[in-house]
DNA sequence: CCATCATCATTCCAAATTGGAATACCAGAT
DNA sequence: ATCTGGTATTCCAATTTGGAATGATGATGG
């Protein structure tokens, strides 16, 4: 027997102060009435009820327990709604992991607008370069520049970097600078762990395998890297430009055709997907977008 | 579908991350479980759990309506406790109506030693010569003196009081003073409304019909006319003694077989007697009792 | 990259439960 | 004493539920 269904009847019940009654306004049948009431007081323990040919009235159990009743009721009924409020609507906190360089270099500017557009939402940024575990660590939203192998995530694709292959003037003095991209082999390479393809470098729409002499997962790490003097490496352009200037970095093939590298925002798959998080990331993407057109 | 099994069920997935092992857990299958959670997301709107062929977890939505169904449970249980507890224990308040000159001179006594004797009893007592509805006014025991006609109710005889008659020196002085019960027909009398036969006195085991000229719900009120001369009365003697010493009234057919009168506790007919009542009516029933011995 | 395996979803059917209608029952009202 | 308005009970049809088997899916490990 449901016991909720019964404790509703009963708070009907209480307020009419018949059985007949209550199952006319719940367009059921007296009996079933009856009976719910006779189960939820063996099940409780206690009599809810006096009764009496004429007219029944509510115990002093009854009164007490109608009490916790009523708040039961209400307090699933708010619990509820919040949550689904909180799904339906761009409210509550967005947890967001995103690597060091793009989110301090790309990704600052649109949160700040889009934090504005949404005054309902908080943003809680988790600045980290591995690959966070969006269901053990609680996250909303990953920004992530290789492909989901992960099944369960979903992905949306932000923008596509340029990407730019790069060393510092001092190695290319050392090794020679490469002019074509068959000279590639020759040199030692810079690669970024994280990636499935790491490497794989591709240019002309032609794919070549380097030598890698240093992977890692930090981006930032692998420009320090070759400003040392290390290899080449490729990169997005924007992460460089300074460095470019500087004449730290020089560019290398630079009017060749060089492949180009997704950025996801990448989020678990649900039926129902809190709404703060489509917003996000609907925002961020039509906002790359659009940076694109400009 | 229950939902509230449904629930129950949900704390178990929730704990033990696996629909699976909450089977096993609760003796049923991994289908049972699976179709109570699926019809638990249906209900509410959203899901609480994101799949995945190898293991399950909480969506932010799970985590926070699991955090309602611990509360909810852990309060339901506690209430239920905490009423059938106040059921079997001699607890909580116990609300009393009782005519006045019976509180005032004959329960006032054994009511300060029940409440020594239960220490976690409060009494609530509303002196009133009327009967009162125990329903409506939420009153737990009535004394009274009169049967009970109401079904619904239980009656506890406390004491059968020695009835005596009376009337003033000076009443007596004008109408005569009757020596044999027959007599009373001459006689005017004051009678209790509240009686069912209150027209009707017994001496000798014979009844008599009186005629009333005053009848009254007070028992007072009536001792107090026939202290004025209004005619001849019957109460319980405990009542009328002092008047007896201050030659107020004096008593007529001292050495005949009178009738008694009954006293009884009232209280709710219900299959779960809360124990203060129980308890109550005991002790003042066995308190009399002891006393009669003495 | 593929086969395996653990896990959840679904389906189908038997069994248990529920709800409705009629009836029994009960006590207050007349 | 009878009538009446209400609750309890009974019986059966209809619905719902639970179990076992099966299907589907994607992580895992070679």
């Amino acid at each position: 027997m449901d016991k909720l269904e019964c404790i509703k009847v009963f708070r009907h019940v209480a307020r009419l102060e018949s059985f007949t009654a209550t199952a006319i306004e719940l367009n059921t049948t007296q009996g079933a009435v009856s009976k719910k009431i006779a189960w939820l007081e063996g099940d409780l323990g206690f009599t809810l009820f006096h009764r009496n040919s004429r007219k029944i009235s509510l115990t002093s159990a009854g009164k007490q327990y109608l009490g916790f009743c009523h708040e039961l009721v209400e307090k699933m009924t708010l619990t509820e709604q919040l949550i689904n409020k909180q799904l339906s609507l761009a409210v509550g906190t967005l947890k967001i992991s995103a690597p060091s360089a793009f989110a301090t270099q790309r990704l600052a500017v649109p949160i700040r607008k889009f934090l504005i557009a949404n005054p309902e939402v908080k943003i809680d940024i988790s600045v980290d370069d591995k690959h966070a575990d969006l269901y053990r660590d609680d996250i909303d939203i990953a920004i992530r520049a290789s492909y989901l192998k992960d099944s369960g995530l979903k992905a949306k694709k932000l923008l596509d970097h340029d990407v730019c292959y790069f060393a510092s003037p001092d190695y290319l003095k050392n090794n020679g600078t490469p002019v074509v991209p068959e000279e590639l082999s020759k040199h030692t390479c810079l690669t970024y762990s994280l990636s499935t393809t790491s490497n794989v470098w591709q240019i002309n729409k032609k794919k070549f395998m380097v030598r890698e002499l240093f992977t890692s997962d930090s981006p930032e790490m692998l420009v320090k890297m070759a400003i040392l003097g290390c290899g080449i490496a490729a990169m997005p352009k924007w992460m460089v430009q300074e460095s470019f200037k500087m004449n730290q970095l020089t560019e290398l093939f630079a009017d060749h055709q060089k492949g180009s590298l997704p950025m996801y925002a990448v989020y678990k798959n649900s039926d129902y997907l809190p709404y703060r998080i489509r917003a996000f990331v609907d925002f961020i993407a039509s906002y790359f977008e659009s940076e694109l057109v400009n």
